[in-house]
DNA sequence: TCAAAAGTGTTTCTCGTACACCCATGT
DNA sequence: ACATGGGTGTACGAGAAACACTTTTGA
């Protein structure tokens, strides 16, 4: 009795004084991905300083909080974009991010404690070859998710394969309800790209007709069109098509 | 060239001194629902403060983050458990809480710039008379989330109107796909029980027959099992049954 | 002529849904 | 008797999946 009734004390100051109170760093940490020959592949960025120095970890940063009066910060999703501007050399809206969830167990970074609230982004293979490392990560490059889990090499920084093996969780759970598939082939793509697509994030393989009829149900829906042009390939030229513009 | 460069010396000062600039402060709020007469409920606290003074809002507090050194204070799933139990008075372990996201608009509390994370809970009807204010909550009570978007004097704090928006979308997506209806029937419950609470949540009815059938294969799989005793009601009385315990 | 895309057809199976019943068993 | 739970049957349609096959088109 006698200390519940401390903890409701402790907890009625808190709530005047928050701010007399410890406060732990936020930052945003990205699941950037991308399909390429084929192959699912993860954006990993070297760690140049320690904790995990020449680690592989996650694109990410602190957000902008501001000074707490005027300047009040940014919002989550805009630190996302931002860092994901600033450490990947990718143009701003170059992928729609979306939000998986707060990692905060207490020892998750060793120097202190840090609330990570991690996203995902699908990023267009064409524009894949332009990340290069920005701000503070000494190196960018693209792995394959298949070999993540194989090659000790590539052991995360922090809980970052934690936060990767629940951001594929979610990417797949979307991938047939959703229309994230869009955003993992150029802006034109013919039905067999697209279908690499699913083939490459589900690590199963799709039948040519099934795939074809369920497509016919988007065009019919509307939301791809076809675009001028064809894809040369070995065989018979493929028909190129484009997601249609949200009307605005 | 020369801004892309001061950025990115601005981002390398702050992963060296992080703890140089502010912090938001970071709270967990809990959209904590459970069915009472076939209606699904929400669990609302009213503020005795400002801001929002007299307002009804989620239950939540600060994240305990310790002193940054030896005491990294806890996770984040913790802190929603620790603040369930200190504002609502129910037993630790009532129920499960799953994260639903983080909430970070800059301006979503006036005082200060305040990160989110929100979970939700489903309780189990038989306890959720249990709940009374505790904590700084001047009152807590259970509030029927179909008249929530109409009734205005139930217009919610900060941005939890939002929150339970999403919590809802996110209860209703998984009720079919997973156990959390187990969740909102008491310890033993008969077919017609979980049905309404099926009703309840998708705010649809169900066939019993067709109910039934799926009821079955649960009992099948092993994850529902025959109780003793019965429910008496007006006409026969119903088989009881409750939830396999999970295999240690 | 070959290879690959495009397109069609068919069959099977599983599910969900709707609806119509039956029987069982208490008050 | 009646209300309610328990339980079965059936029919329809949607959709996924497996598989076979034809046609098209450019190198």
């Amino acid at each position: 009795m006698a200390s519940r009734k401390q903890a409701d004390e402790r907890a009625f100051v808190e709530a005047y004084r928050p701010e007399a109170y410890p406060r732990p760093a936020v930052t945003v940490d990205l699941v950037v991905l991308t399909v390429l020959d084929a192959d699912l592949k993860l954006l990993l960025v070297r760690r140049a300083e320690p904790p995990f120095q020449g680690r592989w970890a996650l694109p990410g940063g602190f957000v902008r909080v501001g000074d707490g009066k005027r300047d009040r910060g940014e919002d989550l999703d805009e630190a996302a974009a931002r860092e994901l501007a600033e450490e990947t050399s990718l143009p701003r809206g170059a992928s729609r991010l979306q939000q998986l969830g707060a990692f905060g167990a207490p020892d998750r970074d060793p120097r202190m404690r840090v609330i990570s609230v991690a996203y995902f982004a699908l990023i267009r293979p064409d524009l894949a070859p332009l990340v290069h490392a920005g701000g503070d990560a000494a190196l960018a490059g693209w792995h394959s998710v298949a070999t993540l889990g194989v090659n000790t090499k590539l052991e995360l920084a922090f809980d970052h394969a934690q936060i990767v093996d629940a951001a594929l969780e979610r990417v797949r759970e979307r991938l047939e309800r959703s229309t994230i598939a869009f955003d993992l082939v150029p802006r034109t793509f013919t039905i067999p790209e697209l279908r690499a697509v699913f083939d490459a994030v589900t690590g199963t393989t799709h039948d040519p007709g099934n795939f074809r009829r369920k497509f016919q149900q988007l065009l019919d829906g509307g939301q791809v069109v076809e675009a001028p042009g064809k894809r040369i390939t070995s065989g018979k030229p493929a028909r190129v098509y484009a997601f249609a513009r949200v009307a605005g």
